[in-house]
DNA sequence: TAGATTGTTAATCGATTAACAATC
DNA sequence: TAGATTGTTAATCGATTAACAATC
């Protein structure tokens, strides 16, 4: 069986179809043409008609989509109906914030331990998770069957504990820290670089000041 | 002057140049030419000297481009050299963990208030800042020059705080809060819509294991 | 059936890569 | 000067938009 490739800019866009559709779902919506959700998204027709027919057809001709259906497909792509196990290492401000703070269950990863190298938080109560120190790592991720670790740890100590995951099992990283981890084929990296986000933001009001100038 | 518009790709990419360039300014590397730089970051030395023309030449033939310079003249593409006022809204786990975690003064991003309508915040302390009640936002935001807003708030109450920010001068938003905010032109947005990177995560994890089976 | 809207092909637009002349 | 490497043009590749036949 042919597996298409799908582009990343496709990819990048379907939490946001997702969240639309939810909300649409929210509000008892049945149906929806690919030209009413270009109206609420800002997107044209077109793009979404191509978008979702990367995957096959949702959508039925002369009616629309129906928004129950196409929310649960989209889902489905999204790999949102599989359960994954991930701990969160790094429990400084931003892994403490992650833990309590992201829906981890509702999307189907079970949330199942944190750790941190700083000794003063070990036994550190979490949202009902302990702080366990760095050494339980290794056991504790081959016993659990973790498969996405959240790393929110400086960026010195990343590279080598994305290795060490990579040896006990660990297939996914969620990477905080501001560095490029370099991991072998197969093991998946989604980089969230804050401070290159506040960069994009920092030369759009520069530019934009500019724009007005003229 | 004609200002030539420069693509989002291009944008997105300067972070990332500016964190090799301090990376190598840091080991004391004097110069380096776009295949080094090309071996390192693992994109084409093409696209290197590409996105750098954007800007205006930064290079000299036959020797490549000085480190320290280059960085300088990335940095002030992006706007870093420019010093914004700053609040966070919103002190939960998110506000808070990004006022104590991210290096604002750094970048020249002035930190200078953080604000909740949850009345049990108020008067806590977060980094050498006191909780505000939303009722003192306004005034403060006009008295001490508010450029910029980061919204750590619960997506429903997002899209008229923004508003109410507009009109007391705020020019952009860094917004986490899990909703397009559809400010008035001029005003600037940078999301980072968490859950939506975690999805594509889970995306690629799915599709992995699938590339894995043939 | 007639009308509406998808699925899909073709056209356009933009971004990346390749090639090479300019020049340090 | 010869060698190296940029700046820049041209070629390729990919993504978006437009158009329309298929069909519900």
């Amino acid at each position: 069986m042919e597996e298409k490739i799908i582009s990343q800019a496709v990819i990048a866009r379907l939490p946001r179809y997702l969240r639309y559709l939810g909300e649409l779902k929210d509000s008892n919506v049945e149906r929806i043409s690919s030209m009413e959700l270009s109206d609420l998204m800002n997107v044209t027709a077109s793009q979404i008609r191509q978008d979702f027919n990367n995957f096959g057809g949702f959508g039925q001709q002369g009616y629309g989509y129906k928004v129950n259906y196409l929310y649960d497909e989209i889902a489905k792509i999204l790999g949102l109906n599989k359960t994954h196990h991930l701990i969160i290492v790094g429990a400084g401000n931003l892994g403490q914030a992650l833990a309590n703070y992201m829906n981890f269950e509702r999307r189907g990863f079970h949330f199942k331990g944190i750790f941190d190298s700083d000794e003063s938080l070990h036994g550190k109560k979490i949202r009902d998770m302990y702080v366990q120190s760095m050494d339980e790592m290794e056991s504790f991720v081959k016993e659990n069957d973790i498969d996405i670790a959240v790393l929110t740890i400086p960026k010195n100590g990343a590279v080598k504990v994305a290795e060490q995951l990579v040896n006990c099992g660990v297939k996914a990283f969620w990477n905080f820290a501001h560095t490029d981890l370099n991991v072998p084929a197969g093991i998946v990296v989604e980089n969230v670089h804050l401070s290159d986000s506040l960069m994009k933001l920092s030369y759009k009001i520069t530019r934009n000041e500019s724009e007005i100038m003229h």
